[in-house]
DNA sequence: TCGTTGTAGTAGCTTTACTATCATAATAAA
DNA sequence: TTTATTATGATAGTAAAGCTACTACAACGA
Protein backbone atom coordinates (compact mmCIF):
# COMPACT_ATOMS: atom_id res chain seq x y z
CA UNK A 1 0.00 0.00 0.00
CA UNK A 2 2.70 2.50 0.98
CA UNK A 3 4.78 1.70 -1.99
CA UNK A 4 1.44 2.25 -3.74
CA UNK A 5 1.22 5.72 -2.37
CA UNK A 6 4.42 6.79 -3.22
CA UNK A 7 3.76 8.80 -5.93
CA UNK A 8 5.39 8.30 -9.04
CA UNK A 9 7.25 11.83 -8.32
CA UNK A 10 8.97 12.82 -11.50
CA UNK A 11 12.89 12.60 -10.24
CA UNK A 12 13.75 16.22 -10.50
CA UNK A 13 11.08 17.51 -8.27
CA UNK A 14 13.26 16.93 -5.42
CA UNK A 15 16.87 17.22 -5.26
CA UNK A 16 16.78 14.59 -2.52
CA UNK A 17 13.75 12.04 -2.49
CA UNK A 18 12.56 13.70 1.20
CA UNK A 19 10.87 9.80 2.02
CA UNK A 20 13.85 8.32 2.79
CA UNK A 21 15.26 10.21 5.98
CA UNK A 22 14.19 11.54 8.87
CA UNK A 23 14.82 15.18 8.28
CA UNK A 24 12.61 14.52 4.85
CA UNK A 25 9.77 13.47 6.42
CA UNK A 26 9.75 16.21 9.10
CA UNK A 27 9.90 18.21 6.02
CA UNK A 28 6.81 17.34 4.80
CA UNK A 29 4.60 16.40 7.07
CA UNK A 30 5.26 19.70 9.13
CA UNK A 31 5.03 21.95 5.93
CA UNK A 32 1.41 20.66 5.33
CA UNK A 33 0.72 22.32 8.47
CA UNK A 34 2.41 25.45 7.88
CA UNK A 35 1.20 26.29 4.39
CA UNK A 36 -2.44 25.42 6.19
CA UNK A 37 -1.27 27.51 8.74
CA UNK A 38 -0.39 30.79 7.18
CA UNK A 39 -0.57 30.31 3.44
CA UNK A 40 1.94 29.66 0.54
CA UNK A 41 2.76 32.92 0.18
CA UNK A 42 3.78 33.54 3.94
CA UNK A 43 5.37 30.23 3.85
CA UNK A 44 9.42 30.41 4.04
CA UNK A 45 11.83 28.05 4.28
CA UNK A 46 13.08 29.79 7.19
CA UNK A 47 10.42 29.77 9.21
CA UNK A 48 9.73 25.84 8.23
CA UNK A 49 13.32 24.98 9.32
CA UNK A 50 12.81 27.04 12.87
CA UNK A 51 9.58 25.06 13.24
CA UNK A 52 11.73 21.22 12.51
CA UNK A 53 14.54 22.47 14.27
CA UNK A 54 16.57 22.62 11.22
CA UNK A 55 18.35 25.03 9.17
CA UNK A 56 17.15 26.46 5.96
CA UNK A 57 20.31 25.49 4.00
CA UNK A 58 19.41 21.45 5.22
CA UNK A 59 15.92 22.56 3.43
CA UNK A 60 17.08 23.18 0.75
CA UNK A 61 19.21 20.22 -0.07
CA UNK A 62 15.98 18.47 -0.10
CA UNK A 63 14.35 20.99 -2.37
CA UNK A 64 15.08 23.49 -4.94
CA UNK A 65 12.55 26.19 -3.88
CA UNK A 66 9.08 26.42 -1.95
CA UNK A 67 7.69 26.21 -5.42
CA UNK A 68 8.91 22.69 -5.88
CA UNK A 69 7.84 21.71 -2.41
CA UNK A 70 4.51 22.96 -2.68
CA UNK A 71 4.08 21.17 -6.17
CA UNK A 72 5.46 17.68 -4.74
CA UNK A 73 2.49 17.76 -2.18
CA UNK A 74 0.15 18.03 -4.75
CA UNK A 75 1.30 15.70 -7.20
CA UNK A 76 1.62 13.26 -4.01
CA UNK A 77 -2.15 14.20 -3.59
CA UNK A 78 -3.68 13.80 -6.85
CA UNK A 79 -1.31 10.41 -6.92
CA UNK A 80 -3.05 9.15 -4.28
CA UNK A 81 -6.29 10.42 -5.00
CA UNK A 82 -6.12 8.38 -8.40
CA UNK A 83 -4.55 5.61 -6.79
CA UNK A 84 -8.15 5.22 -4.80
CA UNK A 85 -10.16 5.77 -7.53
CA UNK A 86 -7.95 3.03 -9.29
CA UNK A 87 -8.96 0.94 -6.63
CA UNK A 88 -12.42 1.86 -5.73
CA UNK A 89 -13.38 1.32 -10.03
CA UNK A 90 -11.19 -1.89 -10.19
CA UNK A 91 -14.85 -4.45 -10.87
CA UNK A 92 -17.35 -2.14 -11.87
CA UNK A 93 -18.62 -2.75 -15.13
CA UNK A 94 -20.59 0.29 -15.35
CA UNK A 95 -18.69 3.39 -16.59
CA UNK A 96 -21.90 5.53 -15.07
CA UNK A 97 -20.49 3.98 -11.77
CA UNK A 98 -17.02 4.36 -12.30
CA UNK A 99 -18.08 8.03 -12.45
CA UNK A 100 -19.42 8.36 -9.74
CA UNK A 101 -17.36 6.07 -7.98
CA UNK A 102 -14.16 8.64 -8.94
CA UNK A 103 -16.30 11.76 -8.09
CA UNK A 104 -17.41 10.71 -4.56
CA UNK A 105 -13.65 10.27 -3.87
CA UNK A 106 -12.62 13.75 -5.25
CA UNK A 107 -15.76 15.76 -3.67
CA UNK A 108 -15.66 13.87 -0.26
CA UNK A 109 -14.34 15.77 2.86
CA UNK A 110 -10.60 13.51 3.24
CA UNK A 111 -10.15 11.81 6.17
CA UNK A 112 -6.37 11.03 7.49
CA UNK A 113 -6.21 7.56 7.41
CA UNK A 114 -2.75 7.56 8.28
CA UNK A 115 -1.43 5.71 5.13
CA UNK A 116 1.95 7.67 5.04
CA UNK A 117 4.26 8.34 7.71
CA UNK A 118 2.98 12.20 8.98
CA UNK A 119 1.09 13.11 5.80
CA UNK A 120 -2.50 14.17 6.68
CA UNK A 121 -4.85 13.91 3.90
CA UNK A 122 -7.10 16.10 5.46
CA UNK A 123 -4.83 18.96 5.41
CA UNK A 124 -3.61 18.32 2.34
CA UNK A 125 -7.38 18.71 0.84
CA UNK A 126 -7.05 22.12 2.31
CA UNK A 127 -4.03 22.66 0.50
CA UNK A 128 -5.12 21.69 -2.50
CA UNK A 129 -8.58 23.75 -2.20
CA UNK A 130 -6.13 27.11 -1.34
CA UNK A 131 -2.84 26.74 -3.42
CA UNK A 132 -3.34 24.01 -5.93
CA UNK A 133 -3.95 26.55 -8.78
CA UNK A 134 -0.51 28.51 -7.90
CA UNK A 135 1.30 25.40 -9.24
CA UNK A 136 0.64 26.16 -12.47
CA UNK A 137 -0.23 29.73 -12.41
CA UNK A 138 3.10 31.08 -13.30
CA UNK A 139 5.55 31.84 -16.03
CA UNK A 140 7.29 28.66 -15.56
CA UNK A 141 4.24 26.41 -16.91
CA UNK A 142 5.68 25.27 -19.64
CA UNK A 143 9.23 24.20 -18.77
CA UNK A 144 7.52 22.29 -15.63
CA UNK A 145 4.90 20.46 -17.67
CA UNK A 146 7.93 19.30 -20.23
CA UNK A 147 10.04 17.94 -16.39
CA UNK A 148 6.43 16.19 -16.24
CA UNK A 149 5.68 17.68 -13.01
CA UNK A 150 1.67 17.76 -14.58
CA UNK A 151 1.43 14.16 -15.27
CA UNK A 152 -0.16 12.92 -12.42
CA UNK A 153 -2.68 15.50 -12.71
CA UNK A 154 -3.13 15.42 -16.66
CA UNK A 155 -3.75 11.39 -16.27
CA UNK A 156 -6.15 11.39 -13.27
CA UNK A 157 -8.08 13.86 -15.79
CA UNK A 158 -7.32 11.30 -18.82
CA UNK A 159 -8.58 8.88 -16.49
CA UNK A 160 -11.83 10.02 -15.88
CA UNK A 161 -12.39 11.90 -19.52
CA UNK A 162 -12.40 7.97 -20.17
CA UNK A 163 -15.36 6.82 -18.16
CA UNK A 164 -17.17 10.24 -20.10
CA UNK A 165 -15.78 8.71 -23.58
CA UNK A 166 -17.25 5.40 -22.42
CA UNK A 167 -20.40 6.74 -21.43
CA UNK A 168 -20.71 8.92 -24.41
CA UNK A 169 -17.66 8.36 -27.42
CA UNK A 170 -19.00 11.06 -29.51
CA UNK A 171 -18.88 13.63 -26.74
CA UNK A 172 -16.69 16.42 -27.87
CA UNK A 173 -15.02 17.60 -24.67
CA UNK A 174 -14.06 15.34 -22.25
CA UNK A 175 -10.84 17.14 -21.08
CA UNK A 176 -12.12 20.26 -21.13
CA UNK A 177 -15.45 18.70 -18.97
CA UNK A 178 -13.68 17.14 -16.46
CA UNK A 179 -10.76 19.52 -15.65
CA UNK A 180 -13.48 22.03 -15.49
CA UNK A 181 -15.04 19.42 -13.16
CA UNK A 182 -11.53 18.82 -11.06
CA UNK A 183 -11.24 22.79 -10.50
CA UNK A 184 -14.67 23.41 -9.82
CA UNK A 185 -14.38 20.41 -7.15
CA UNK A 186 -12.28 22.71 -4.80
CA UNK A 187 -13.10 26.22 -6.33
CA UNK A 188 -16.72 25.63 -5.29
CA UNK A 189 -15.76 24.61 -1.67
CA UNK A 190 -13.26 27.72 -1.33
CA UNK A 191 -16.08 29.97 -2.92
CA UNK A 192 -18.96 28.72 -0.02
CA UNK A 193 -16.21 28.79 2.40
CA UNK A 194 -15.04 32.91 1.89
CA UNK A 195 -17.30 33.92 -1.33
CA UNK A 196 -20.26 32.80 -0.89
CA UNK A 197 -21.66 35.10 -3.53
CA UNK A 198 -20.29 32.96 -5.99
CA UNK A 199 -21.96 29.62 -4.97
CA UNK A 200 -25.35 28.05 -4.10
CA UNK A 201 -22.93 25.65 -1.45
CA UNK A 202 -23.80 26.52 1.75
CA UNK A 203 -20.70 25.95 4.17
CA UNK A 204 -22.77 24.43 6.58
CA UNK A 205 -24.89 21.22 5.90
CA UNK A 206 -23.64 18.58 3.73
CA UNK A 207 -21.31 20.81 1.56
CA UNK A 208 -19.08 18.35 0.23
CA UNK A 209 -22.85 16.21 -0.73
CA UNK A 210 -24.19 19.09 -2.36
CA UNK A 211 -21.18 19.45 -4.16
CA UNK A 212 -20.78 15.91 -5.32
CA UNK A 213 -24.76 16.64 -6.50
CA UNK A 214 -23.62 19.56 -8.32
CA UNK A 215 -20.46 18.02 -10.38
CA UNK A 216 -22.65 14.70 -11.20
CA UNK A 217 -25.59 16.59 -12.85
CA UNK A 218 -23.33 18.73 -14.64
CA UNK A 219 -21.68 16.07 -16.18
CA UNK A 220 -24.33 13.52 -16.33
CA UNK A 221 -26.29 16.03 -18.74
CA UNK A 222 -23.38 17.33 -20.50
CA UNK A 223 -22.40 14.21 -21.86
CA UNK A 224 -26.00 12.77 -22.38
CA UNK B 1 -18.83 55.99 -22.03
CA UNK B 2 -15.73 57.14 -20.38
CA UNK B 3 -17.44 57.76 -17.23
CA UNK B 4 -19.40 53.97 -17.87
CA UNK B 5 -15.83 52.74 -17.76
CA UNK B 6 -14.29 54.35 -14.76
CA UNK B 7 -15.17 51.01 -12.27
CA UNK B 8 -17.54 51.35 -9.38
CA UNK B 9 -14.11 50.87 -7.49
CA UNK B 10 -14.07 50.29 -3.52
CA UNK B 11 -12.41 53.28 -2.39
CA UNK B 12 -9.98 51.54 -0.84
CA UNK B 13 -8.63 49.38 -3.58
CA UNK B 14 -6.09 52.10 -4.13
CA UNK B 15 -4.72 54.64 -1.94
CA UNK B 16 -4.68 57.78 -4.77
CA UNK B 17 -6.70 57.40 -7.53
CA UNK B 18 -4.46 56.39 -10.40
CA UNK B 19 -6.90 57.98 -13.15
CA UNK B 20 -6.92 61.78 -12.01
CA UNK B 21 -2.77 62.16 -12.95
CA UNK B 22 -0.32 61.51 -15.14
CA UNK B 23 1.65 59.18 -13.44
CA UNK B 24 -1.10 57.18 -12.03
CA UNK B 25 -2.25 56.75 -15.69
CA UNK B 26 1.17 55.85 -16.57
CA UNK B 27 1.50 53.16 -13.50
CA UNK B 28 -1.79 51.58 -14.63
CA UNK B 29 -0.91 51.34 -18.66
CA UNK B 30 2.46 50.03 -18.13
CA UNK B 31 1.83 47.86 -15.02
CA UNK B 32 -0.48 45.77 -17.33
CA UNK B 33 2.38 45.37 -19.75
CA UNK B 34 4.83 44.41 -17.24
CA UNK B 35 2.72 41.95 -15.73
CA UNK B 36 1.77 40.64 -19.20
CA UNK B 37 5.49 39.98 -19.43
CA UNK B 38 7.55 39.06 -16.27
CA UNK B 39 3.99 37.43 -14.28
CA UNK B 40 2.83 38.57 -11.02
CA UNK B 41 5.28 36.73 -9.08
CA UNK B 42 8.41 38.63 -10.59
CA UNK B 43 6.33 41.98 -10.94
CA UNK B 44 7.92 44.44 -8.74
CA UNK B 45 7.36 47.98 -7.90
CA UNK B 46 10.95 48.78 -8.31
CA UNK B 47 11.29 47.55 -11.87
CA UNK B 48 7.92 49.27 -12.90
CA UNK B 49 9.12 52.61 -11.47
CA UNK B 50 12.76 52.38 -13.94
CA UNK B 51 10.22 51.56 -16.40
CA UNK B 52 8.06 54.49 -16.18
CA UNK B 53 10.76 56.74 -15.21
CA UNK B 54 9.46 57.41 -11.60
CA UNK B 55 10.53 55.59 -8.14
CA UNK B 56 9.27 52.97 -6.01
CA UNK B 57 8.07 55.67 -3.07
CA UNK B 58 6.20 57.24 -5.58
CA UNK B 59 4.21 54.02 -6.90
CA UNK B 60 3.51 53.33 -3.16
CA UNK B 61 1.50 56.78 -3.22
CA UNK B 62 -0.86 55.22 -5.13
CA UNK B 63 -1.12 51.88 -4.30
CA UNK B 64 -0.31 49.94 -0.92
CA UNK B 65 1.04 46.76 -2.67
CA UNK B 66 1.51 45.19 -5.65
CA UNK B 67 -1.73 42.85 -4.91
CA UNK B 68 -3.79 46.04 -4.43
CA UNK B 69 -2.87 46.79 -7.93
CA UNK B 70 -3.75 43.56 -9.17
CA UNK B 71 -7.16 43.47 -7.54
CA UNK B 72 -7.40 46.63 -9.38
CA UNK B 73 -6.65 45.53 -12.71
CA UNK B 74 -9.10 43.27 -12.51
CA UNK B 75 -11.88 44.77 -11.27
CA UNK B 76 -11.92 47.52 -13.65
CA UNK B 77 -11.62 44.31 -16.30
CA UNK B 78 -14.51 42.58 -14.85
CA UNK B 79 -16.65 45.93 -14.58
CA UNK B 80 -15.93 46.50 -18.07
CA UNK B 81 -17.38 43.37 -19.01
CA UNK B 82 -20.40 43.93 -17.09
CA UNK B 83 -20.85 47.65 -19.15
CA UNK B 84 -20.38 45.84 -22.20
CA UNK B 85 -23.02 42.72 -21.21
CA UNK B 86 -25.46 45.33 -19.88
CA UNK B 87 -25.23 47.27 -23.11
CA UNK B 88 -25.71 44.20 -25.69
CA UNK B 89 -28.29 42.45 -23.51
CA UNK B 90 -30.28 45.95 -22.84
CA UNK B 91 -32.54 45.31 -25.62
CA UNK B 92 -33.03 41.37 -25.63
CA UNK B 93 -36.12 40.06 -24.76
CA UNK B 94 -34.92 35.84 -24.42
CA UNK B 95 -32.81 35.01 -21.63
CA UNK B 96 -31.69 32.90 -23.81
CA UNK B 97 -30.00 35.45 -26.07
CA UNK B 98 -29.23 37.67 -23.46
CA UNK B 99 -27.19 34.40 -21.67
CA UNK B 100 -25.70 33.91 -25.76
CA UNK B 101 -24.46 37.67 -26.03
CA UNK B 102 -22.79 37.36 -22.24
CA UNK B 103 -21.02 34.19 -22.80
CA UNK B 104 -19.98 35.57 -26.55
CA UNK B 105 -18.60 38.98 -24.42
CA UNK B 106 -17.07 37.07 -21.70
CA UNK B 107 -15.39 34.31 -24.45
CA UNK B 108 -14.11 36.47 -27.18
CA UNK B 109 -10.66 37.74 -27.74
CA UNK B 110 -10.52 40.97 -26.53
CA UNK B 111 -9.88 43.91 -29.20
CA UNK B 112 -7.79 47.36 -27.81
CA UNK B 113 -10.99 49.38 -28.41
CA UNK B 114 -8.61 52.43 -26.44
CA UNK B 115 -11.64 52.87 -24.34
CA UNK B 116 -9.47 54.14 -21.63
CA UNK B 117 -6.55 55.85 -22.00
CA UNK B 118 -3.93 53.37 -22.51
CA UNK B 119 -5.36 50.74 -21.15
CA UNK B 120 -5.40 47.64 -23.27
CA UNK B 121 -8.15 45.17 -22.86
CA UNK B 122 -6.36 42.44 -24.60
CA UNK B 123 -3.86 42.53 -22.53
CA UNK B 124 -5.62 42.54 -19.62
CA UNK B 125 -7.26 39.59 -20.90
CA UNK B 126 -4.10 37.76 -20.58
CA UNK B 127 -3.20 38.99 -17.55
CA UNK B 128 -6.91 37.67 -16.30
CA UNK B 129 -6.52 34.21 -17.52
CA UNK B 130 -3.13 33.87 -15.90
CA UNK B 131 -3.24 35.75 -12.68
CA UNK B 132 -6.89 36.55 -11.75
CA UNK B 133 -7.04 33.74 -9.51
CA UNK B 134 -4.62 34.92 -7.12
CA UNK B 135 -6.86 37.61 -5.97
CA UNK B 136 -8.96 35.49 -3.88
CA UNK B 137 -6.52 32.64 -3.44
CA UNK B 138 -4.73 34.54 -0.50
CA UNK B 139 -5.37 34.33 3.64
CA UNK B 140 -6.42 37.58 3.31
CA UNK B 141 -9.90 36.89 1.27
CA UNK B 142 -12.58 37.39 3.70
CA UNK B 143 -10.93 40.51 4.66
CA UNK B 144 -10.79 41.67 1.10
CA UNK B 145 -14.41 40.44 0.40
CA UNK B 146 -15.84 42.74 3.22
CA UNK B 147 -14.04 45.49 2.18
CA UNK B 148 -15.75 45.00 -1.04
CA UNK B 149 -13.08 44.53 -3.25
CA UNK B 150 -14.58 41.50 -5.44
CA UNK B 151 -18.13 43.03 -5.82
CA UNK B 152 -17.65 43.61 -9.21
CA UNK B 153 -16.81 39.87 -9.79
CA UNK B 154 -20.06 39.15 -7.57
CA UNK B 155 -22.21 41.19 -9.16
CA UNK B 156 -21.00 39.98 -13.05
CA UNK B 157 -21.81 36.27 -11.68
CA UNK B 158 -25.30 37.21 -10.12
CA UNK B 159 -26.19 39.42 -13.78
CA UNK B 160 -25.59 36.06 -15.43
CA UNK B 161 -26.95 33.52 -13.06
CA UNK B 162 -30.24 35.41 -13.08
CA UNK B 163 -30.28 35.28 -16.82
CA UNK B 164 -30.38 31.21 -15.87
CA UNK B 165 -32.89 31.52 -13.03
CA UNK B 166 -35.38 33.21 -16.31
CA UNK B 167 -34.40 30.18 -18.09
CA UNK B 168 -35.32 27.96 -15.58
CA UNK B 169 -36.48 28.85 -12.17
CA UNK B 170 -36.47 25.29 -10.56
CA UNK B 171 -32.51 24.99 -11.59
CA UNK B 172 -30.48 24.64 -7.93
CA UNK B 173 -27.09 25.93 -8.93
CA UNK B 174 -27.03 28.87 -10.74
CA UNK B 175 -24.52 30.32 -8.92
CA UNK B 176 -22.04 27.88 -8.87
CA UNK B 177 -22.79 26.63 -12.49
CA UNK B 178 -21.90 30.76 -13.90
CA UNK B 179 -18.78 31.07 -11.36
CA UNK B 180 -17.69 27.18 -12.75
CA UNK B 181 -17.85 28.39 -16.56
CA UNK B 182 -16.39 32.07 -15.84
CA UNK B 183 -13.79 30.45 -14.11
CA UNK B 184 -13.54 27.77 -16.88
CA UNK B 185 -13.51 30.65 -19.46
CA UNK B 186 -10.05 31.64 -19.03
CA UNK B 187 -8.73 28.26 -17.61
CA UNK B 188 -9.81 26.42 -20.51
CA UNK B 189 -8.01 28.69 -22.66
CA UNK B 190 -4.69 28.67 -19.97
CA UNK B 191 -4.67 25.01 -20.84
CA UNK B 192 -5.26 24.98 -24.06
CA UNK B 193 -1.91 27.10 -24.71
CA UNK B 194 0.30 25.53 -21.81
CA UNK B 195 -1.43 21.92 -20.61
CA UNK B 196 -3.26 21.19 -23.47
CA UNK B 197 -3.81 17.55 -22.30
CA UNK B 198 -6.36 19.00 -20.15
CA UNK B 199 -8.60 20.39 -22.68
CA UNK B 200 -10.12 19.84 -25.77
CA UNK B 201 -9.78 23.27 -27.48
CA UNK B 202 -6.69 23.40 -29.49
CA UNK B 203 -4.74 26.34 -29.56
CA UNK B 204 -4.49 27.51 -33.16
CA UNK B 205 -7.96 27.31 -34.82
CA UNK B 206 -10.77 29.47 -33.25
CA UNK B 207 -9.83 28.65 -29.86
CA UNK B 208 -12.64 31.52 -28.77
CA UNK B 209 -15.05 30.23 -30.97
CA UNK B 210 -14.62 26.63 -29.30
CA UNK B 211 -14.60 27.83 -25.55
CA UNK B 212 -17.59 29.69 -25.92
CA UNK B 213 -19.15 26.21 -27.89
CA UNK B 214 -18.16 24.30 -24.45
CA UNK B 215 -19.76 26.93 -21.97
CA UNK B 216 -23.00 27.06 -24.03
CA UNK B 217 -23.78 23.24 -24.44
CA UNK B 218 -22.68 23.16 -20.84
CA UNK B 219 -25.21 25.37 -19.16
CA UNK B 220 -28.00 25.04 -21.91
CA UNK B 221 -27.79 20.96 -20.73
CA UNK B 222 -27.75 21.81 -17.48
CA UNK B 223 -30.63 24.12 -16.58
CA UNK B 224 -32.45 21.78 -18.93
C1' DT C 1 43.20 4.49 9.87
C1' DC C 2 42.50 6.77 5.90
C1' DG C 3 39.62 8.75 2.60
C1' DT C 4 35.15 9.10 0.56
C1' DT C 5 30.47 10.19 0.95
C1' DG C 6 26.35 11.87 3.01
C1' DT C 7 24.34 15.16 5.96
C1' DA C 8 23.67 19.27 8.46
C1' DG C 9 24.98 23.96 10.26
C1' DT C 10 27.10 29.07 9.85
C1' DA C 11 27.42 32.95 7.62
C1' DG C 12 26.82 35.83 4.05
C1' DC C 13 24.72 38.11 -0.19
C1' DT C 14 21.17 40.04 -3.11
C1' DT C 15 16.50 41.28 -3.78
C1' DT C 16 11.93 42.41 -2.17
C1' DA C 17 8.69 45.04 0.24
C1' DC C 18 8.06 48.81 2.51
C1' DT C 19 8.77 53.47 5.22
C1' DA C 20 10.60 57.87 6.43
C1' DT C 21 12.69 62.16 5.41
C1' DC C 22 13.77 66.05 2.69
C1' DA C 23 13.86 68.96 -1.59
C1' DT C 24 11.45 71.11 -5.10
C1' DA C 25 8.14 72.27 -8.65
C1' DA C 26 3.43 73.30 -9.70
C1' DT C 27 -0.84 74.95 -8.38
C1' DA C 28 -4.42 77.18 -5.67
C1' DA C 29 -5.93 80.28 -2.03
C1' DA C 30 -5.43 84.57 0.65
C1' DT D 1 2.20 88.64 -4.70
C1' DT D 2 2.83 85.93 -1.02
C1' DT D 3 1.58 81.81 1.21
C1' DA D 4 -0.10 77.31 1.71
C1' DT D 5 -1.02 72.93 -0.27
C1' DT D 6 -0.19 69.16 -3.15
C1' DA D 7 2.48 66.21 -6.23
C1' DT D 8 6.51 64.10 -7.42
C1' DG D 9 11.26 62.88 -6.92
C1' DA D 10 15.67 61.74 -4.50
C1' DT D 11 17.84 59.31 -1.00
C1' DA D 12 18.35 56.31 2.56
C1' DG D 13 17.22 52.78 5.62
C1' DT D 14 14.99 48.37 7.65
C1' DA D 15 13.45 43.69 7.96
C1' DA D 16 12.50 39.74 5.80
C1' DA D 17 12.83 36.53 1.83
C1' DG D 18 15.35 33.69 -1.17
C1' DC D 19 19.36 31.61 -2.11
C1' DT D 20 24.54 30.01 -2.01
C1' DA D 21 29.36 29.11 -0.55
C1' DC D 22 31.82 27.24 2.79
C1' DT D 23 32.73 24.36 6.75
C1' DA D 24 32.14 20.58 10.16
C1' DC D 25 31.41 16.12 11.25
C1' DA D 26 29.87 11.44 11.49
C1' DA D 27 29.40 6.91 9.22
C1' DC D 28 31.13 3.66 6.24
C1' DG D 29 34.04 0.68 3.37
C1' DA D 30 38.68 -0.40 1.96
Amino acid sequence: MIAQLQPALSESLFVKNPQISELGEKIISESIHLIDEIGFEAFTFKKLSTRINSTEASIYRYFENKHRLLLYLITWYWSYIEYRINFETHNLPDPVEKLKAALRIITALQEDDHNFKGVSEKLLQRIVIAESDKTYLTKNVDDDNKEGFFRGYKSLCNTIANYVLEINPAYEFPNSLISTCLEAAHQQIFFAEHLPALSNIKKEKDMHETNYDFLFSLITKAIK
